[in-house]
DNA sequence: TCCTACTGTGTGCACGTTCACACATCTGAC
DNA sequence: GTCAGATGTGTGAACGTGCACACAGTAGGA
């Protein structure tokens, strides 16, 4: 910058005017830009960052098991939709997969480091040490999913998975079915646990506990092993909710190898609208995950916590819009 | 820093000592440490990087519209790859799409600013402006994938497609195949055009142009479409190379809706051996990309760089063996 | 005793910015 | 002619660190 300065014959200080805006005459503002054009000068941000005390950088921190990233469905939309904001808005989006211990240790070093701005937490179970750490530092932070007993000022963004499961196992019902049963996986976890009650709500009287399989995770051969598990412990069952849609693809592929039909014998909902509901024959009755705008909305809420706005809600549930096709 | 030396009764130097190393006695040592505990004490990056000249971070840039960095199978593994490399080396990635024009400015930017050391740079095509600033920069840099007429000074790794499209089309018609065509898709990209040339060359005196079906994309669709496309050139077609995984299920999807069973009547190979592989009936034949290694070794490639050492070799190429399962 | 080498420690400067403040000039009103 | 306000410009301090250098003490050998 003193190089520039030097070169247009001004100080510092006009230069620094010319790129944060201020008093600048119109002669002395094509001089810099004229120098800086020719000397290819960028601004050190570094050094930016060390006075401004600010990085206009946002954490985007995943915390799950390198395979599970890949395998989620919703994830990468999020990261994409949080992006587009947060680089609307000039902020530079950080990526930071937390698996091992020594991946928090380094990660915790990276957020109180000032390295970022604020946060955006995927996928946090209670009392992960990365929460302690962000609540403390005071980061202008915003959770996606909204597990309980989370750090209480850091607002959250989701869907209500407990009452679009209960719409589309109502939707399910209505269909005729009368033996309906349910995959559920990764009950340990906020959005897993919530499908299931609201599974058992829809049922009402109707719930039979038998009929629930669990499975550890969302994904395709959970889906075939928990269908075979229902269609062992009750061949007339004509209903399946499958906890997402890799899961209902899964248990498609289980009950074709059992002959049965989809949907004639057997009708399927899934959950998510990921690109699964479109691959599968049939393709899939599901609830529609707004990925794209759970992002965006994440990243809004840590702008404008950055920007110093309060945020009237704790929390955000978007609407999960049932999408209805072949499978059920 | 200044208030950890106040506390311990010791100066700024003693505590930066105990810090990054140097004569520091063991009272001293102990002091300091109880004070960093107390205080929480974090150093502050932004000051070091400062002083330092360097961040501590590389840059995972992928040249591709948001949607396909979705799609494509291989970036995610490309990804955890390089992270786990770098992790391991003290080093953050930080992950920048480019997809608009805007955002071409905003990262120029970003790298430019000295926010990272190094780059790895995935879906490059030639002449990208990212490419020239990262070559007038200096960057250590890497790229995945070898595309011609790339900057030369950049060392690259990625696979041999040609060989792969080759060998792979062999074994398909070394399973008695005659009739043997080819969706081919992205010939615009390196990675397509190497494809369609490995498959023409397995072929030699049999390669017939109209079993080559160009669709634009590595997708489902495309291959689908490709699929109707070669039965409707030549309904006697047996053998099909699909130019991804993706497309290979696609084509499967069209040969059902054509009544043609696989591997009986038409057998299918892809390339990637990504999830895809294992959802199809069959299960995919393909050319296993090792996605996690390339990730790795581009990364290495950077820190080696980084360390001042000298890379032998310009580009890297790794195994890609051939799984062979069901589809033909 | 003096010199040298080694171990520790404190101090000042530099990194490249932003910002507050002081100062200069110009315009128009009284 | 003077004063106020607007417009423009230069200067010094600060951000929090690492590093070079100066310096103090201590031990061992000539």
């Amino acid at each position: 910058m003193h190089d520039i300065a030097a070169a247009a014959g001004v100080s510092r200080g006009t230069v620094s005017r010319v790129l944060n805006g201020g008093y600048v005459s119109a002669t002395a503002r094509a001089a810099i830009e004229r120098a800086i054009r020719e000397v290819g000068y960028v601004p050190n941000t570094a050094a930016r960052n060390l006075v401004m005390q600010r990085s206009q950088a946002v954490g985007f921190i995943v915390l799950e098991p390198h395979s599970l990233f890949l395998e989620d469905p919703n994830i990468g939309g999020i990261m994409l939709g949080a992006n587009s904001t947060l680089s609307a808005a000039d902020y530079q989006m950080v990526n930071l997969v937390v698996d091992s211990e020594r991946d928090t240790a380094r990660i915790t070093r990276y957020l109180s480091g000032g390295f970022v701005d604020g946060a955006i937490i995927v996928s946090a179970k209670s009392h992960d040490p990365i929460i302690q750490v962000v609540g403390s530092l005071n980061l202008p932070a915003a959770f996606v999913g909204h597990p309980r007993d989370l750090h209480p000022d850091i607002p959250y963004v989701g869907i209500d998975n407990l009452a679009s499961a209960e719409e589309i196992t109502r939707r399910l019902l209505s269909t005729g079915r009368r033996r309906v049963g349910m995959i559920a996986a990764a009950v340990d976890r906020d959005s897993g646990a919530d499908r299931l009650t609201g599974f058992r709500q829809a049922l009402g009287p109707l719930f039979d506990e038998s009929l629930v399989a669990e499975v550890p995770l969302y994904d395709f051969a959970c889906g075939a092993k928990g269908m075979r598990t229902l269609l062992e412990r009750d061949p007339t069952i004509d209903g399946v909710f499958a906890a997402s849609d890799a899961v209902a693809a899964g248990a498609i592929e289980a009950l074709r190898e059992a002959g049965r039909s989809v949907p004639d014998d057997v009708g399927i909902v899934g959950f998510d609208d990921s690109s699964w509901a479109t691959r599968t024959r049939p393709n899939l009755s599901t609830v529609h995950q707004p990925a794209d705008d759970i992002g965006a909305h994440a990243a809004d809420m840590v702008l404008r916590r950055l920007r110093g706005e309060q945020i009237p809600q704790q929390g955000l549930l978007l609407p999960s819009p049932i999408v209805w096709r072949a499978s059920a």
